[in-house]
DNA sequence: GTGCCTCGAGTTCC
DNA sequence: CTCGAGGCAC
């Protein structure tokens, strides 16, 4: 038998090698043993064994890896296309740190891998973890793998206490073209590109197999660290090559704009011959002293920009036009395609954005393809904006077919026949058929359960669409998910019974539905899908309001669109006009307002906590935020002081207390020192509440 | 009114 | 990831 073979083959390599470091067959074997094992199981499940290699070796008891919350958050790059966006940065950041454009500005620049973002943790001088940059504040644990790489050193000499860092994972050209010979070998799919083989490597469960993939590291920046790596980015990577991690040789210090685009035009010429794939350039601000100053956008730092290289594009033909419609009603067009690969991954479906974009102009009406319009049959040029979204981006006029018609956008929905309507200055056309429109419907529903909203484990989008069409157990509306199990129950437990369902299954899903009943206050406005009210906007709301039923009571009280709470709504930083009218006409709706009541009639919604402020330094003071903040955003900042009982002010009176203002500060600034209002930095400010 | 900046909503493929 | 739009500062 030879899964019994395997197993004990297998089961045998493992203990030598986790017991002994001393393996007893070539990496490269133990991989295709464990691959033959999952194919014989995979074409015969009843023939599994219960010490079936697949689920032991090396694999943690769960099947995903742990997640980690970043310390200091991996952020992305904000993007450049051209020599004109490069100068606008350097522009950019003399102007946020008050430099003339004599005033000498160093950058780096280095070329940008195309990898997987990894961050190393050292504690003492030794790597204690791994871990992949997920959404940027929270990834995965990856660090056996991680210990596979031979780039990266599993201890350093002379590292401070505490020490993380960060760079990219990547393969080469050649390891990739061996790995790729070598899975056609084994009748197993080639990985796409580089990047792919290279993520499904280090994201494998068993770290064998990721030993048997050759990757590699380089390292270019850092995250926490008990002591700094240098006073310049420059520096900082010729002590991090110090330490024992690769640096990129191409990593050159600029001093004007010019040296940075001729290193892009440099490293651009030697891209084909690097032996590794790179998407662009990556320009940094080389003192690190101003990129602190520079500090962070939501999520991007100001003093860093990534130069991309024109995109891969590939041509195609457009062989149908459909329209899809998402949980607002909006009606996109999206382009089916006669796949084409495009920059290393096949492309069948692609974006046409909205009526306009089809029509070939942009918003404001101006052509963007001077006039070309995209028809059904074209041969359409094909891009994948930021290398990931596919779009049509051009038409071949030459090789249009006499008879192709101009697409026609359509003026009732595909999914209920309702008008399409589209309101003046809007660049969509919405569906008008509100919950009637099973499509608004069934969206609306996979964003109430999605991640940030109810996140109720085992009902995802697919079994949101099981029951939506279900006759017996139908859920139509939020409010029944809730009342789910209860319908089984009076219905005999049929959910059971079902095919692809047990009674481990339905019971799960039950069990996870009821955690779900008690939900802060914020998911709970998130997840009701009002339209221009999103996760911030709810949390925004939340705080404000503290309760469902203050929440609930205001909405209704500003019905009218005037009066105090209308007002107070509209005082609200970062709610204006067109989202108090959203919010407050949502709850106006009869059909809507019916549904939102049946269904907190099932929950349990938790208040927002309110931290007790007795005692907080700024405890009923009133504070004006002005300028540039640098350490937190302005919505951050503003939740901040006011969990700590402060009161936040737009502007500058006889009774603000305090004015903490950053760099940029106008005339709110100068207003506080008339009125001879204290005037705080940042750091004041936060070493104040930090009391 | 203009010019950021942030958020929301839409999108593909593995 | 990108576009458009909402909101705020000037």
């Amino acid at each position: 038998m030879e899964l019994e073979r395997l197993a004990r083959v297998l089961g045998q390599a493992n203990e030598d090698y986790h017991a002994s470091d001393a393996p007893t067959i070539s990496d490269a074997e133990y991989d295709r043993l464990k691959q033959r094992n999952a194919e014989i199981e995979a074409a015969f499940p009843a023939l599994k064994r219960p010490d079936s290699p697949s689920h032991q070796i090396g694999a943690p008891v769960s099947e995903k890896f742990a997640k980690v919350k970043h310390r200091v958050r991996m952020l992305s790059l904000g993007n450049a296309f051209s020599d004109e966006d490069v100068l606008d940065f350097d522009k950019g950041v003399r102007r946020y740190l008050g430099l003339s454009d004599t005033d000498v500005l160093q950058f780096t620049a280095e070329p940008k891998i195309d990898g997987l973002s990894l961050s190393l943790r050292y504690e003492a001088g030794a790597l204690v973890s791994a871990t992949t940059r997920g959404d940027g504040e929270t990834g995965e644990n990856v660090t056996q793998n991680a210990r596979m790489i031979a780039d990266i050193p599993k201890s350093l000499n002379g590292a401070s206490e505490v020490l993380e860092v960060r760079g990219e994972v990547y393969m080469s050209h050649a390891d990739f073209a061996d790995l790729n010979t070598r899975q056609e070998k084994r009748d197993e799919k080639p990985f796409a590109n580089p990047r792919n083989a290279a993520a499904g490597s280090l994201r494998q469960l068993d770290a064998r197999i990721t030993k048997s993939r050759p990757l590699h590291f380089f390292a270019y920046a850092w995250g926490e660290m008990s002591e700094p790596l240098g006073k310049t980015q420059t520096a900082a990577i010729v002590r991090l090559n110090n330490l024992g991690f690769s640096t990129n040789d191409l990593t050159k210090t600029c001093r004007t704009p010019a040296e940075m685009l001729q290193h892009y035009q440099s490293i651009e010429e030697q891209r084909a011959t690097l032996g590794y794939d790179i998407d662009g350039v990556v320009y940094k601000v080389d003192d690190l002293a101003l990129q602190a100053r520079l500090g962070f956008r939501s999520t991007t730092p100001r003093w860093a920009i990534a130069h991309k290289f024109p995109a891969e594009i590939a041509h195609t033909t457009l062989e149908a036009i459909e329209i899809q419609v998402g949980r607002t009603g909006a009606l996109s067009p999206v382009a089916r395609l006669k796949p084409v690969t495009v920059g290393g991954v096949v492309v069948s479906n692609a974006t046409l954005h909205n009526e306009d974009y089809i029509a070939g102009r942009d918003s404001k009406g101006a052509a963007i393809r001077e006039g070309r319009d995209i028809r059904v049959g074209d041969w359409v040029e094909v891009y994948r904006a930021g290398d990931v979204i596919p779009k049509v981006r051009d038409v071949d006029l030459s090789k249009r077919k006499a008879e192709a018609q101009p697409y026609v956008f359509p003026t009732v929905c595909p999914e209920c026949g309702s008008p399409a309507i589209r309101e003046e200055g809007d660049s969509v056309a919405r569906c008008s058929g509100g919950l009637i429109c099973p499509a608004q419907a069934v969206e609306k529903l996979k964003h109430f359960v999605s991640r940030a909203a109810f996140d109720i484990e085992g009902l995802g989008a697919k079994q949101v669409e099981f029951f939506y069409g279900d006759t017996d157990l139908a859920i139509r509306e939020p409010a029944d998910i809730f009342t789910l199990a209860r319908r089984d129950e009076t219905n005999l437990g049929k959910l059971k019974n079902r095919d692809g369902w047990g009674e481990t299954s339905a019971s799960n899903l039950f069990a996870a539905i009821e955690e779900k009943r008690e939900i802060p206050l914020n998911r709970l406005i998130f997840a009701l899908g009002i339209r221009h009210v999103g996760e911030s906007t709810g949390s925004l709301l939340a705080n404000h309001y503290g309760s469902w039923t203050k929440f609930g009571l205001a909405m209704d009280a500003a019905q009218a669109h005037e009066g105090v709470e209308w007002d107070e709504l509209l005082s609200i930083d970062g709610v204006g006009s067109v989202m108090a009218t959203a919010l407050v006409d949502s709850f106006h709706t009869p059909d809507n307002r019916a549904a939102i009541d049946r269904l907190t009639a099932e929950l349990d919604v938790q208040d927002v906590e309110v931290a007790d402020t007795s005692g907080s330094p700024v405890a009923g003071k009133t504070v004006v935020f002005t300028g540039t903040l640098e350490q937190m955003t302005r919505a951050e900042a503003k939740a901040r002081a006011e969990a700590m009982g402060a009161k936040v002010s737009g502007s500058v009176s006889k009774k603000t207390d305090y004015v903490v203002a950053g760099p940029g500060a106008g005339s709110k600034a100068k207003k506080a020192a008339e009125l001879g209002v204290s005037i705080l930095s940042e750091e004041e400010w936060l070493a104040m509440i930090a009391q």
